[in-house]
DNA sequence: GATGAATGAGCTTTCATTCAT
DNA sequence: GATGAATGAAAGCTCATTCAT
């Protein structure tokens, strides 16, 4: 078995995409709504300007979607999902098996995954951060569907690492935390400076000394 | 001289606080729309709901605030500032004769200074995260008035605790963010666990484990 | 060739009104204005009387015009244009040779259909009257469009008819404006007079003597 | 008796002016009343606007003027009576007895003496002629106060002068249009190139063509 | 399926007017 | 007499949504 965990997240990343059918327009209708939401926000974004952007009538979205907050949920609610992608691999004895043999390794890898999945979906993931706090559904949904089932398979890979002696003892929540909290950091701070040409960001050396603030943080000395 | 930073802090606060003058109608109107933007959003708020909320006329509003959005900044402005006030203080020298010995003082002081005032402005400052990305004045006050003086009186302490020996030779900035990450993450799981009696999470406990973490991934071994 | 200038006149004014397409419900709309604004004057007309005397809803009085004022300038400036048809008749040949032998009967032809015109636009007019003064875009198109237009016109034929000894030699400007007062003056007497029962006005008596009062104060004894 | 008309006119108009008593701040709001009333007309014209001009509270406006209509009756009705203070002398002997020998040197008098009044009260004046379609009572007491006593003194004035041989005998009514129209158009041809330095205007002699035109109109030959 | 005119509720804002100080 | 904060009705305008074509 030479599989490796980033052919499983192409994988999965894959078979979602194409289970998805709409007609032409419906997809620019999608494309412009992302655009409008994640530059106004949901509430001040017109369905006028949805459609002009979309270049369809504004008849043929509410056609589509019953109202604009379904218009909104199905741009979000498929995107939670395939966020948590790598943490839900259907096999859980695969898993394990394409495993890494240091925390370092798998986040290194996670890392490198997650941020090729935002460069494709930034905006998406822009407007969920923005109205999730809005949207008590969108909460549930990401309550149920995202943050348990993450923190259920962080929980077994934060065992393994301690089992084999390379992650301290401190609570699984905590390692999660602060683990997350430095990737998180690091990955704001990246999109941050993307977009600005004087800011001097080396994007390889950033990554590098995260992991390495990380492993320091939570290895056993 | 005896005094400590906690001390200058609560200065600052104060003295700030005081130069405020209003009437009593403006302070109710100020305090509703805090609360309705805090609930649905900037855009999504209306102002008949606010002056329902303050007991007053909707033209009220408009005599005190000439638009919304006036009244969106008034919110954030003065919170904007008070945000730093640990960055800001004025004396220079004070600073650093009110100073710590470790990193880790330094840490479990900001930490303390901080969280107390978000309890008292989590609102505004729940308002400001959310409307920052879609008001370019607020982004550039940010920028200007927050970010560079932050990093700026930043930047020296940490050169002061690195020429102790203290910390590891990283560039200022990836400590500045390692740090902040870490902070930023523990105080948001904080705030995510606060409303919830089922958490079960140690404030004391995670709040050490996090300083700890802090400077077992930045200290010289 | 023996077409008179009336019908010059009455071609022009069809070919316009041909020109315009609309929704009968904008047409209604634009009906109502019409009243509204000549009742009560353009600042004080509310879009919601307009609306409900058109029998649509407000909003779409602005799904047609994007502001008042849009629907004023909507109203007013193609009125303007018909306005001084007599005096834009294209072909400049033509125009000469439909001409008239004597200063009396030009006066008299323009008279007529001018009246005729008004008969059909009072109402614009009187809005147009009315709002001039507050709409400095109105003026210019006033200025330029209109005035301008007209005394280019009248230069021309005040020329011939001075060339052909039955005007004074005093200027083409003076001779304009003596005329244009006698005559909007009885125009104006004549509309005050309109809708009084008790008026005792005699038009066809008052517009012979206008004439005759024109000629008698211009030409060479 | 050796007055002059223009001594009488002088006469009435300095009687009605001390007739007034006001303090500066009413007499500062009506200024500014005026003014603004004359720039956007009365329905766009907003109190607040007017009392900032004024220099005065807004409530102080309500205090001498119980509604804004009133503020606009208080400006207009006063001017309205000035405006035919040469019409009402009081003395109908003495109008007969300070006469002048030829309708010319009446014009002449008439015209002098009333383009003194308006470079006076010209803001004035527009309110009335821009108000005057909208407000009945206006129009109430235009009709009453104004048009009947002019004409009424009119009619005295034209008879004499046709008993002298001096005009046709066309109706006095008829002629007293006539007369009007000729000396409006000057004095708003006279107003519109007022402020137009290149507009070339010579006023003494456009002044006199006019007078002239009116003569030539209206004379027996 | 797609359109876009029409809707009417609701939005922010303005305004003349009142009244306690 | 003067103030100016407060009012609430009404203004112009926007918007998500509907529906006949």
């Amino acid at each position: 078995m030479k599989e490796t965990m980033e052919q499983w997240f192409a994988e999965l990343e894959k078979s979602e995409a194409e289970a998805v059918k709409m007609t032409e327009k419906q997809s620019k209708i999608l494309q412009a709504a992302i655009e409008v939401f994640a530059e106004k926000g949901f509430a001040a974004a017109s369905t006028n300007e949805i459609a002009q952007r979309a270049g369809v009538a504004e008849g043929t979205i509410f056609r589509h979607y019953k109202t604009k907050k379904d218009l909104l949920l199905s741009i979000v609610a498929p995107v939670m999902t395939k966020l948590i992608a790598p943490f839900v691999l259907r096999d859980f004895n695969k898993v394990l098996d394409v495993d890494y043999d240091r925390y370092e390794l798998f986040l290194r890898a996670v890392i490198a995954n997650r941020i090729e999945f935002l460069r494709n979906h930034m905006n998406v993931f822009k407007i969920l951060i923005q109205e999730i706090p809005f949207h008590p559904e969108l909460q549930e949904q990401f309550r149920k569907n995202i943050l348990s089932k993450v923190l259920e398979r962080m929980n077994l890979i934060v065992d393994k690492f301690k089992s084999r002696g390379q992650l301290m003892e401190i609570p699984n929540l905590t390692v999660i935390r602060l683990t997350m909290s430095a990737i998180i950091g690091y990955v704001i701070t990246r999109a941050y400076n993307e977009n600005r040409e004087d800011a001097g960001w080396d994007d390889e050396f950033e990554r590098e000394e995260t992991i390495s603030f990380i492993i320091r943080g939570l290895s056993i000395k």
